[in-house]
DNA sequence: CTGTTAGCGCCTTCAC
DNA sequence: GTGAAGGCGCTAACAG
């Protein structure tokens, strides 16, 4: 690349086209009061010399920018892949732009202080509102609109979009128990997490409902990782009454119970039904393919989209708390017993 | 949403810490003359306010920001995601940040000057460097370091990086060959993009090298798209001599002309093997599960990075295009001609 | 209809 | 070691 072309800005059209800066401002925002002669002139040499206005400076002088920003850890994973489909396409068909921001110099210890400085980085000067992928925080210190998706906890001072995790815990417990499962095992997520929470009492209540005891021996809580998946159900299938049944509150973790029950020398679905939770696209084509529930996360991108054109238009919410359906996806990880 | 709050600016951090903004600015900037009390002085505050430096503002007078800006038409299809997985990656492995942008406004007929503007929108200000996926313009008017991912045309004033369109090609037609297909029909893309004209190559050398005959009746011009697809796949499967096996120059299209060869009574792989290109996630999960040659897109997009940050850092450029191998991934599409 | 003026929040000289 | 002043590129009053 050469590096030495400078970057034209608002001055060198003006000069080009023989006006005041004023009057570039106002072509480039469509204002009406400018002689149509004067705007075509002005517009000619913008394309000539391909200038569009600095984002930065832009956004330091204008309240509105039309563009939502999309806060995430790491953009290689599939659940934010999805959440970042559905808001690509939602906030382009509502004629807002995106920009999806991560970033390094983050830790375990240190995500909520780096949620709340991107969050400060962004709203109010580079966009017109802002959207958090699983944060950790409860508040965020903003004047700005702000929707979360999937946080960590339930009070949140935000507006956040959610699957309805209770219910798709409940269908998969209820499809292994129509298959005959009675002792089903259970790999959950970290306990201070909302979305583990409500799994796990999605799972307690089938089984109460069922009238079959709730076995804390089979109750493991991991952490939505594929080790953590792996690790646990090895503790259940050793056990000396092992389950005929697993449901793993994600599919990380599900992936992970299937090696090790593999490596314990087990079959999927004959010797060991496996579950899991939120249908990402690779759940698909593992083998076996997985039955798991469906939490439709682009849809949660595009509800939380929603929200916040909402919340920056101005117009009332009718919710502080979205939650989307989900539904189970039966594949062939999970058969009737034997 | 509280939306009274305003966000702190630097003036909010120096009147807190009764420093100058001056002084705040140094330890934001971590310059070292600054008295060790009055720095950690200044670090409480920043952390008590929640404070981060607005991105806009710093933009407009730093030189470097440390970002890297990634633009694409849309993150809503394959390819795009699986460059954004690979690059986001990168980007924080290398201690950047990323921010991947997409707008709307944007028509087939202007998407070059989209591009144009998004480059001059972001370069320089707000990024250090810039990656465009799947770029249509030949030049970037920009002063700063850019780097394209499978740009449509092969002469580009940047620096590039592609899959090795010619190569996959023929390893997917040896495959075919080798399965003993001798009327082998080609799906491909727009003839102005570069990858597919690569790949057309590869059809044709294959053949000749074969000793086939290469028949225009064969070859259709498809866009990439799933519906070009199966039109194009339609035509071929009702000729008066149809192929025996379909070679299609994307993985999108390959899924249409499974559909077509369907909606024809046709069964998959026994009476049309169908080859693709890509090796997009969902290919593993179609049914049968789509053999294709693998462009490791993810690779793509790492690179990417590592040649952009040599050019921000100012090291030489070894070349102007990174050819990123391709490999044959053999699923279940295709099968030996009876 | 058009231009002049005054900052937005920050970093960079240059004083002290 | 610290602060005051100026300006980055742009938009929003206010004049004319």
């Amino acid at each position: 690349m050469p590096r030495t072309k400078r970057v034209p800005t608002i001055h060198d059209v003006a000069a080009a086209a023989g006006v005041s800066v004023t009057t570039v401002s106002r072509v480039l925002n469509n204002k009406d009061d400018v002689a149509p002669e004067t705007f075509q002139r002005v517009l000619d040499v913008i394309h000539e010399l391909g200038y569009a206005s600095s984002l930065a400076a832009r956004s330091m002088r204008s309240r509105r920018t039309r563009m939502i920003g999309l806060i995430t850890p790491n953009m290689d994973y599939p659940f934010a892949i999805e959440v970042i489909k559905g808001v690509s396409r939602a906030v382009t068909d509502a004629g807002y732009d995106l920009i999806a921001c991560t970033s390094a110099y983050k830790t375990e210890s240190t995500v909520e202080r780096w949620e709340q400085q991107q969050v400060a980085r962004l709203n109010g000067t580079i966009t017109d509102g802002l959207i958090v992928v699983v944060p950790r925080a409860h508040v965020f210190r903003t004047a700005f609109p702000l929707v979360a998706v999937d946080p960590h906890h339930r009070d949140t001072s935000y507006p956040a979009v959610v699957a309805d995790n209770y219910a798709g815990a409940r269908a998969a417990m209820e499809h292994l128990l129509g298959l005959g499962h009675l002792r089903i095992g259970y790999i959950g997520g970290r306990a201070g997490l909302q979305s583990a929470r409500r799994r796990q009492k999605g799972y307690e209540d089938a089984l109460c409902e069922a009238e079959l005891p709730i076995d804390p021996d089979l109750i493991m809580e991991g952490d939505y990782t594929y080790e953590s998946g792996r690790e646990c159900a090895r503790q259940l299938l050793t056990l000396a009454q092992p389950p005929t049944a697993i449901f793993a509150a994600n599919d990380e973790s599900a992936f992970g119970a299937i090696d090790a029950a593999r490596a314990l020398g087990l079959r999927i679905p004959d010797d060991i039904s496996i579950v899991g939770f939120d249908n990402i696209p690779e759940s698909a084509s593992t083998v076996p393919p997985l039955t798991t529930v469906d939490q439709t996360i682009r849809v949660m991108g595009r509800e939380a989209v929603r929200i916040l054109i909402d919340l920056i238009e101005n117009r009332p919410l009718e919710t502080n708390l979205v939650q989307v359906p989900t539904s189970l996806v039966v594949r062939s990880s999970a058969r009737r017993i034997r």
